[in-house]
DNA sequence: TAAAATCTACCTATCAATCGGTAGTTTTCT
DNA sequence: AGAAAACTACCGATTGATAGGTAGATTTTA
Protein backbone atom coordinates (compact mmCIF):
# COMPACT_ATOMS: atom_id res chain seq x y z
CA UNK A 1 0.00 0.00 0.00
CA UNK A 2 1.77 3.00 -1.39
CA UNK A 3 1.96 5.85 1.75
CA UNK A 4 -0.90 8.19 0.40
CA UNK A 5 -3.60 5.26 0.99
CA UNK A 6 -2.21 4.53 4.36
CA UNK A 7 -2.33 8.17 5.76
CA UNK A 8 -5.73 7.92 4.39
CA UNK A 9 -6.80 4.75 6.25
CA UNK A 10 -5.09 5.55 9.40
CA UNK A 11 -7.07 9.25 9.22
CA UNK A 12 -10.51 7.35 8.76
CA UNK A 13 -9.65 5.04 12.02
CA UNK A 14 -8.85 8.82 13.59
CA UNK A 15 -11.83 10.16 12.42
CA UNK A 16 -13.94 7.59 12.78
CA UNK A 17 -13.04 7.27 16.55
CA UNK A 18 -13.17 10.76 17.59
CA UNK A 19 -14.06 13.38 15.01
CA UNK A 20 -11.71 15.99 12.63
CA UNK A 21 -9.69 17.06 15.66
CA UNK A 22 -8.40 13.20 16.37
CA UNK A 23 -5.63 13.48 14.09
CA UNK A 24 -2.68 15.69 13.00
CA UNK A 25 -0.31 16.07 10.21
CA UNK A 26 2.03 15.03 12.95
CA UNK A 27 0.56 12.09 14.64
CA UNK A 28 -0.26 10.62 11.02
CA UNK A 29 3.34 10.97 9.81
CA UNK A 30 4.94 9.59 12.76
CA UNK A 31 2.37 6.12 13.04
CA UNK A 32 3.20 5.81 8.96
CA UNK A 33 7.08 6.53 9.85
CA UNK A 34 7.37 9.49 7.34
CA UNK A 35 7.67 13.06 8.43
CA UNK A 36 4.58 15.41 8.74
CA UNK A 37 5.29 17.62 5.52
CA UNK A 38 5.13 14.59 3.90
CA UNK A 39 1.61 14.56 4.64
CA UNK A 40 1.85 18.29 3.43
CA UNK A 41 2.95 16.47 0.03
CA UNK A 42 -0.25 14.42 -0.87
CA UNK A 43 -2.67 17.12 1.04
CA UNK A 44 -2.17 20.87 1.46
CA UNK A 45 -4.32 21.38 3.66
CA UNK A 46 -6.00 19.27 6.63
CA UNK A 47 -9.46 20.30 5.10
CA UNK A 48 -8.38 18.86 1.37
CA UNK A 49 -7.32 15.49 3.63
CA UNK A 50 -10.75 15.38 5.54
CA UNK A 51 -12.41 16.35 2.15
CA UNK A 52 -10.71 13.51 0.05
CA UNK A 53 -11.28 11.25 3.26
CA UNK A 54 -14.83 11.64 2.97
CA UNK A 55 -15.15 11.45 -0.46
CA UNK A 56 -13.48 8.10 -1.16
CA UNK A 57 -15.63 6.98 2.00
CA UNK A 58 -19.05 7.80 0.34
CA UNK A 59 -17.09 6.10 -2.99
CA UNK A 60 -16.55 2.71 -0.79
CA UNK A 61 -19.36 2.65 0.77
CA UNK A 62 -21.67 2.96 -2.27
CA UNK A 63 -19.75 0.93 -4.46
CA UNK A 64 -19.72 -2.16 -1.29
CA UNK A 65 -23.38 -1.33 -1.32
CA UNK A 66 -23.76 -2.08 -4.67
CA UNK A 67 -21.54 -5.50 -4.59
CA UNK A 68 -23.76 -7.12 -2.28
CA UNK A 69 -27.02 -6.28 -3.85
CA UNK A 70 -25.67 -7.98 -6.78
CA UNK A 71 -24.46 -10.88 -4.82
CA UNK A 72 -26.73 -11.26 -2.61
CA UNK A 73 -30.18 -11.77 -4.77
CA UNK A 74 -32.62 -13.01 -2.62
CA UNK A 75 -32.83 -10.91 0.43
CA UNK A 76 -34.23 -7.56 1.04
CA UNK A 77 -32.20 -4.13 -0.14
CA UNK A 78 -33.55 -2.62 3.22
CA UNK A 79 -31.88 -5.91 5.97
CA UNK A 80 -28.75 -5.51 3.59
CA UNK A 81 -28.60 -1.63 3.80
CA UNK A 82 -29.23 -2.20 8.15
CA UNK A 83 -26.27 -4.85 8.02
CA UNK A 84 -24.11 -2.64 6.11
CA UNK A 85 -24.13 -0.45 9.31
CA UNK A 86 -24.24 -3.23 11.63
CA UNK A 87 -21.38 -4.86 10.26
CA UNK A 88 -19.44 -1.53 10.37
CA UNK A 89 -19.92 -0.88 13.75
CA UNK A 90 -18.91 -4.74 14.74
CA UNK A 91 -15.71 -4.81 12.32
CA UNK A 92 -14.08 -2.06 13.43
CA UNK A 93 -16.16 -1.11 16.15
CA UNK A 94 -16.43 2.68 15.16
CA UNK A 95 -19.08 5.34 13.91
CA UNK A 96 -19.50 6.07 10.24
CA UNK A 97 -17.45 8.26 9.37
CA UNK A 98 -19.94 10.75 7.67
CA UNK A 99 -21.97 10.42 10.64
CA UNK A 100 -19.99 11.83 12.66
CA UNK A 101 -18.48 14.50 10.52
CA UNK A 102 -22.10 15.38 9.86
CA UNK A 103 -22.92 15.66 13.51
CA UNK A 104 -19.88 18.28 13.70
CA UNK A 105 -20.14 19.86 10.57
CA UNK A 106 -20.66 23.49 11.67
CA UNK A 107 -17.24 23.58 12.44
CA UNK A 108 -15.34 21.72 9.32
CA UNK A 109 -13.94 23.58 6.23
CA UNK A 110 -16.11 23.90 3.52
CA UNK A 111 -15.14 21.54 1.35
CA UNK A 112 -15.70 18.88 3.60
CA UNK A 113 -19.01 19.34 4.53
CA UNK A 114 -19.48 19.34 0.95
CA UNK A 115 -18.64 15.85 0.71
CA UNK A 116 -20.48 15.15 4.07
CA UNK A 117 -23.56 16.54 2.03
CA UNK A 118 -22.73 14.79 -0.84
CA UNK A 119 -22.50 11.13 1.53
CA UNK A 120 -26.11 11.60 2.69
CA UNK A 121 -28.14 12.77 -0.77
CA UNK A 122 -26.36 9.75 -2.32
CA UNK A 123 -27.51 7.23 0.13
CA UNK A 124 -30.88 8.72 0.72
CA UNK A 125 -31.24 8.29 -3.41
CA UNK A 126 -29.93 5.01 -2.91
CA UNK A 127 -32.60 3.96 -0.24
CA UNK A 128 -35.25 6.07 -2.11
CA UNK A 129 -34.63 3.51 -4.93
CA UNK A 130 -35.08 0.53 -2.94
CA UNK A 131 -38.27 2.22 -1.40
CA UNK A 132 -40.16 2.71 -4.58
CA UNK A 133 -39.10 -1.11 -5.95
CA UNK A 134 -39.23 -2.96 -3.01
CA UNK A 135 -42.11 -1.40 -1.77
CA UNK A 136 -43.71 0.35 -4.95
CA UNK A 137 -43.49 3.47 -2.80
CA UNK A 138 -44.32 7.05 -4.50
CA UNK A 139 -41.49 8.77 -5.05
CA UNK A 140 -42.28 11.68 -2.24
CA UNK A 141 -43.20 8.85 0.71
CA UNK A 142 -39.87 6.74 -0.32
CA UNK A 143 -37.58 10.09 0.35
CA UNK A 144 -39.30 10.47 3.91
CA UNK A 145 -38.81 6.66 4.58
CA UNK A 146 -34.68 6.60 3.32
CA UNK A 147 -34.48 9.95 5.65
CA UNK A 148 -35.76 8.29 8.36
CA UNK A 149 -34.28 4.96 7.94
CA UNK A 150 -30.92 6.81 7.23
CA UNK A 151 -31.32 8.85 10.84
CA UNK A 152 -32.26 5.65 12.96
CA UNK A 153 -29.34 4.00 11.42
CA UNK A 154 -26.70 6.78 11.95
CA UNK A 155 -28.62 7.26 15.56
CA UNK A 156 -28.04 3.17 16.45
CA UNK A 157 -24.55 3.64 15.79
CA UNK A 158 -23.59 6.46 18.63
CA UNK A 159 -26.03 4.45 20.69
CA UNK A 160 -24.67 1.71 20.00
CA UNK A 161 -20.84 2.90 20.94
CA UNK A 162 -22.36 4.73 24.28
CA UNK A 163 -24.28 2.14 25.39
CA UNK A 164 -21.18 -0.59 24.41
CA UNK A 165 -23.80 -2.46 23.22
CA UNK A 166 -23.84 -3.46 19.04
CA UNK A 167 -27.31 -5.63 19.56
CA UNK A 168 -29.64 -2.66 19.51
CA UNK A 169 -29.62 -2.99 15.84
CA UNK A 170 -30.53 -6.51 16.20
CA UNK A 171 -34.28 -5.24 16.61
CA UNK A 172 -34.27 -3.40 13.33
CA UNK A 173 -33.52 -6.42 10.60
CA UNK A 174 -36.84 -8.13 9.49
CA UNK A 175 -35.96 -11.50 10.61
CA UNK A 176 -37.29 -10.31 14.41
CA UNK A 177 -39.63 -7.99 12.63
CA UNK A 178 -42.04 -8.02 15.67
CA UNK A 179 -40.12 -5.11 17.45
CA UNK A 180 -39.18 -3.63 13.80
CA UNK A 181 -42.18 -1.66 12.77
CA UNK A 182 -41.57 1.91 14.68
CA UNK A 183 -45.40 3.13 14.13
CA UNK A 184 -45.12 5.80 16.85
CA UNK B 1 -25.34 35.83 35.65
CA UNK B 2 -22.24 34.33 37.18
CA UNK B 3 -19.09 33.79 35.12
CA UNK B 4 -19.37 29.73 36.07
CA UNK B 5 -22.47 29.83 33.76
CA UNK B 6 -21.47 32.01 31.44
CA UNK B 7 -18.70 29.43 30.80
CA UNK B 8 -21.19 26.43 30.64
CA UNK B 9 -23.36 28.27 28.30
CA UNK B 10 -20.56 29.23 25.79
CA UNK B 11 -19.09 25.82 26.44
CA UNK B 12 -22.41 24.21 25.65
CA UNK B 13 -22.73 26.27 22.08
CA UNK B 14 -19.02 25.41 21.17
CA UNK B 15 -19.64 22.00 21.87
CA UNK B 16 -22.71 21.67 20.05
CA UNK B 17 -21.58 23.11 16.86
CA UNK B 18 -18.41 21.06 16.58
CA UNK B 19 -18.13 18.89 19.60
CA UNK B 20 -15.39 18.29 22.44
CA UNK B 21 -12.39 19.99 20.59
CA UNK B 22 -14.37 22.93 19.59
CA UNK B 23 -13.56 24.33 22.78
CA UNK B 24 -10.44 26.05 24.49
CA UNK B 25 -10.10 28.05 28.01
CA UNK B 26 -8.12 30.47 26.65
CA UNK B 27 -11.38 30.98 24.22
CA UNK B 28 -14.02 30.89 26.57
CA UNK B 29 -12.41 33.29 28.93
CA UNK B 30 -11.56 35.54 26.09
CA UNK B 31 -15.47 35.59 24.84
CA UNK B 32 -16.09 36.42 28.39
CA UNK B 33 -14.21 38.51 29.46
CA UNK B 34 -11.64 37.14 31.89
CA UNK B 35 -8.37 34.97 31.69
CA UNK B 36 -8.30 31.50 30.90
CA UNK B 37 -6.54 30.99 34.38
CA UNK B 38 -9.80 32.22 36.07
CA UNK B 39 -11.81 29.25 33.65
CA UNK B 40 -9.30 27.11 35.48
CA UNK B 41 -10.69 28.29 39.13
CA UNK B 42 -13.90 27.28 38.02
CA UNK B 43 -13.19 23.77 36.18
CA UNK B 44 -9.62 21.91 37.23
CA UNK B 45 -9.38 20.62 34.19
CA UNK B 46 -10.95 20.03 30.65
CA UNK B 47 -12.51 16.86 31.38
CA UNK B 48 -14.04 18.56 34.74
CA UNK B 49 -15.69 21.07 32.41
CA UNK B 50 -16.81 18.67 29.50
CA UNK B 51 -18.36 16.69 32.11
CA UNK B 52 -20.07 19.57 34.37
CA UNK B 53 -21.59 20.78 30.78
CA UNK B 54 -23.15 17.08 30.05
CA UNK B 55 -24.52 16.41 33.40
CA UNK B 56 -26.12 20.01 33.60
CA UNK B 57 -27.20 19.59 29.95
CA UNK B 58 -28.76 16.39 30.95
CA UNK B 59 -30.72 17.26 33.97
CA UNK B 60 -31.92 20.50 32.03
CA UNK B 61 -33.02 18.69 29.48
CA UNK B 62 -35.28 15.91 31.59
CA UNK B 63 -36.48 18.90 34.01
CA UNK B 64 -38.18 20.30 30.59
CA UNK B 65 -39.38 17.48 29.53
CA UNK B 66 -41.59 17.03 32.77
CA UNK B 67 -42.71 20.44 33.04
CA UNK B 68 -43.60 20.05 29.45
CA UNK B 69 -45.27 16.60 30.40
CA UNK B 70 -47.33 18.52 33.30
CA UNK B 71 -47.95 21.30 31.48
CA UNK B 72 -49.23 20.23 28.43
CA UNK B 73 -51.88 17.64 29.41
CA UNK B 74 -53.61 16.28 26.44
CA UNK B 75 -50.78 15.93 23.93
CA UNK B 76 -48.46 12.27 23.44
CA UNK B 77 -45.73 12.30 25.89
CA UNK B 78 -44.07 10.80 22.52
CA UNK B 79 -44.76 14.04 20.26
CA UNK B 80 -43.81 15.75 23.20
CA UNK B 81 -40.46 14.25 23.11
CA UNK B 82 -40.12 14.46 19.09
CA UNK B 83 -41.15 18.50 19.55
CA UNK B 84 -38.06 18.74 22.16
CA UNK B 85 -35.68 17.69 19.67
CA UNK B 86 -37.18 19.66 17.26
CA UNK B 87 -37.04 22.31 18.95
CA UNK B 88 -33.60 22.55 20.41
CA UNK B 89 -32.86 22.33 16.72
CA UNK B 90 -35.06 25.13 15.33
CA UNK B 91 -33.90 27.18 18.23
CA UNK B 92 -30.55 26.47 18.60
CA UNK B 93 -29.68 25.48 15.10
CA UNK B 94 -27.29 22.98 16.71
CA UNK B 95 -26.57 19.18 17.55
CA UNK B 96 -28.11 17.61 20.82
CA UNK B 97 -25.27 18.06 22.66
CA UNK B 98 -25.09 14.49 24.31
CA UNK B 99 -25.75 13.19 20.46
CA UNK B 100 -22.20 14.70 19.22
CA UNK B 101 -20.21 13.68 22.29
CA UNK B 102 -21.38 10.38 21.91
CA UNK B 103 -20.56 9.97 18.55
CA UNK B 104 -16.83 10.67 19.46
CA UNK B 105 -16.98 9.27 22.96
CA UNK B 106 -14.01 7.31 22.13
CA UNK B 107 -11.86 10.39 22.12
CA UNK B 108 -13.45 11.58 25.02
CA UNK B 109 -11.93 11.63 28.93
CA UNK B 110 -13.62 8.62 31.01
CA UNK B 111 -15.57 10.97 33.03
CA UNK B 112 -17.04 12.82 30.13
CA UNK B 113 -17.63 9.06 28.46
CA UNK B 114 -19.64 8.43 31.99
CA UNK B 115 -22.05 11.46 31.96
CA UNK B 116 -22.70 10.62 27.94
CA UNK B 117 -23.78 7.50 28.93
CA UNK B 118 -26.12 8.81 31.87
CA UNK B 119 -28.14 11.18 29.35
CA UNK B 120 -28.81 8.59 26.91
CA UNK B 121 -29.66 5.37 29.86
CA UNK B 122 -31.90 8.52 31.66
CA UNK B 123 -33.36 9.25 28.12
CA UNK B 124 -34.22 5.41 26.65
CA UNK B 125 -35.81 5.10 30.56
CA UNK B 126 -37.92 8.32 30.46
CA UNK B 127 -39.35 6.92 26.95
CA UNK B 128 -39.86 3.54 27.95
CA UNK B 129 -42.22 4.37 30.71
CA UNK B 130 -43.74 6.02 27.76
CA UNK B 131 -44.51 3.10 25.73
CA UNK B 132 -45.38 1.48 28.57
CA UNK B 133 -47.84 3.84 30.02
CA UNK B 134 -49.22 4.86 26.76
CA UNK B 135 -48.70 2.08 24.30
CA UNK B 136 -49.42 -0.45 27.01
CA UNK B 137 -46.11 -2.52 25.87
CA UNK B 138 -44.26 -4.82 27.96
CA UNK B 139 -41.37 -3.94 29.71
CA UNK B 140 -38.72 -5.48 27.26
CA UNK B 141 -40.86 -3.57 24.06
CA UNK B 142 -41.19 -0.48 25.51
CA UNK B 143 -37.10 -0.66 26.14
CA UNK B 144 -36.87 -1.96 22.27
CA UNK B 145 -38.93 1.28 21.29
CA UNK B 146 -37.24 3.48 23.45
CA UNK B 147 -33.90 2.93 22.08
CA UNK B 148 -35.09 2.55 18.37
CA UNK B 149 -36.92 6.23 19.05
CA UNK B 150 -34.00 8.45 20.45
CA UNK B 151 -31.31 6.88 17.76
CA UNK B 152 -33.88 8.04 14.81
CA UNK B 153 -34.39 11.61 16.50
CA UNK B 154 -30.43 11.88 17.28
CA UNK B 155 -29.82 10.93 13.65
CA UNK B 156 -33.02 13.32 12.29
CA UNK B 157 -30.42 15.77 13.75
CA UNK B 158 -27.68 14.89 12.02
CA UNK B 159 -29.53 14.88 8.71
CA UNK B 160 -31.45 17.77 9.33
CA UNK B 161 -28.23 20.22 9.99
CA UNK B 162 -26.28 17.85 7.11
CA UNK B 163 -28.90 18.76 4.93
CA UNK B 164 -29.51 22.17 5.93
CA UNK B 165 -33.36 21.33 6.75
CA UNK B 166 -35.11 21.18 9.83
CA UNK B 167 -38.59 19.96 8.22
CA UNK B 168 -37.43 16.61 8.45
CA UNK B 169 -38.84 15.95 11.46
CA UNK B 170 -41.97 16.87 10.50
CA UNK B 171 -43.07 13.21 8.98
CA UNK B 172 -42.35 12.15 12.34
CA UNK B 173 -45.20 13.77 14.68
CA UNK B 174 -48.48 12.18 15.03
CA UNK B 175 -50.41 14.62 13.00
CA UNK B 176 -48.43 13.55 9.93
CA UNK B 177 -48.84 9.93 10.45
CA UNK B 178 -49.51 9.01 7.20
CA UNK B 179 -45.54 8.83 6.92
CA UNK B 180 -44.53 8.53 10.44
CA UNK B 181 -44.94 4.48 10.94
CA UNK B 182 -41.52 3.15 10.07
CA UNK B 183 -42.25 -0.70 9.66
CA UNK B 184 -39.38 -1.87 7.99
C1' DT C 1 21.21 8.13 -27.84
C1' DA C 2 22.69 11.23 -24.58
C1' DA C 3 21.96 15.27 -22.25
C1' DA C 4 18.63 18.39 -20.26
C1' DA C 5 14.47 19.20 -17.97
C1' DT C 6 10.98 17.83 -15.08
C1' DC C 7 8.60 15.14 -11.75
C1' DT C 8 8.06 12.02 -7.51
C1' DA C 9 8.64 11.31 -2.97
C1' DC C 10 10.35 12.42 0.43
C1' DC C 11 13.58 15.25 3.87
C1' DT C 12 15.34 19.07 7.58
C1' DA C 13 14.31 23.00 9.85
C1' DT C 14 11.42 26.35 11.38
C1' DC C 15 7.36 29.38 12.10
C1' DA C 16 3.64 31.77 14.79
C1' DA C 17 -0.24 30.27 17.15
C1' DT C 18 -2.63 27.61 20.28
C1' DC C 19 -3.23 24.01 23.64
C1' DG C 20 -4.18 22.46 28.78
C1' DG C 21 -2.32 23.46 32.94
C1' DT C 22 0.29 25.61 37.17
C1' DA C 23 2.25 28.79 40.84
C1' DG C 24 1.93 32.70 43.07
C1' DT C 25 -0.21 37.40 43.59
C1' DT C 26 -3.75 40.88 43.82
C1' DT C 27 -8.36 42.57 44.06
C1' DT C 28 -13.14 42.31 45.54
C1' DC C 29 -16.74 41.05 48.46
C1' DT C 30 -18.91 39.79 52.98
C1' DA D 1 -9.89 39.78 58.55
C1' DG D 2 -10.64 36.11 55.53
C1' DA D 3 -12.53 33.88 51.79
C1' DA D 4 -13.75 34.15 47.04
C1' DA D 5 -12.71 35.60 42.50
C1' DA D 6 -10.00 37.18 39.82
C1' DC D 7 -5.19 38.36 38.03
C1' DT D 8 0.05 38.03 35.98
C1' DA D 9 3.29 35.28 34.21
C1' DC D 10 4.66 31.45 32.86
C1' DC D 11 5.53 26.15 31.19
C1' DG D 12 6.10 22.28 27.93
C1' DA D 13 3.73 20.32 24.25
C1' DT D 14 1.32 20.38 20.01
C1' DT D 15 -0.90 22.43 16.07
C1' DG D 16 -1.22 23.45 10.77
C1' DA D 17 1.66 25.25 7.60
C1' DT D 18 5.82 26.91 4.91
C1' DA D 19 10.52 27.33 2.86
C1' DG D 20 14.00 25.14 0.78
C1' DG D 21 16.62 21.05 -0.34
C1' DT D 22 17.74 16.28 -2.41
C1' DA D 23 18.15 11.57 -4.47
C1' DG D 24 16.31 9.07 -7.98
C1' DA D 25 13.05 8.02 -11.62
C1' DT D 26 10.85 9.64 -15.83
C1' DT D 27 10.08 12.43 -19.77
C1' DT D 28 11.41 15.66 -23.27
C1' DT D 29 14.51 17.65 -26.36
C1' DA D 30 18.60 18.06 -29.53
Amino acid sequence: MNKKSQILTLAENKVRAGGYGNFSFRELADEIGIKSSSVHYYFRTKGDLGAQLAHQYTNVFLASLDDEKASLQNTSCIDLYINMFKGALEKDNQMCLCGLLGAQSDSLPEQVKLEIKRFFELNIHWLQQVFIEEKSMTIEAAKVKAIQLLALLEGMMILAKVLNDSSVFDSLTAENSTASDLNL
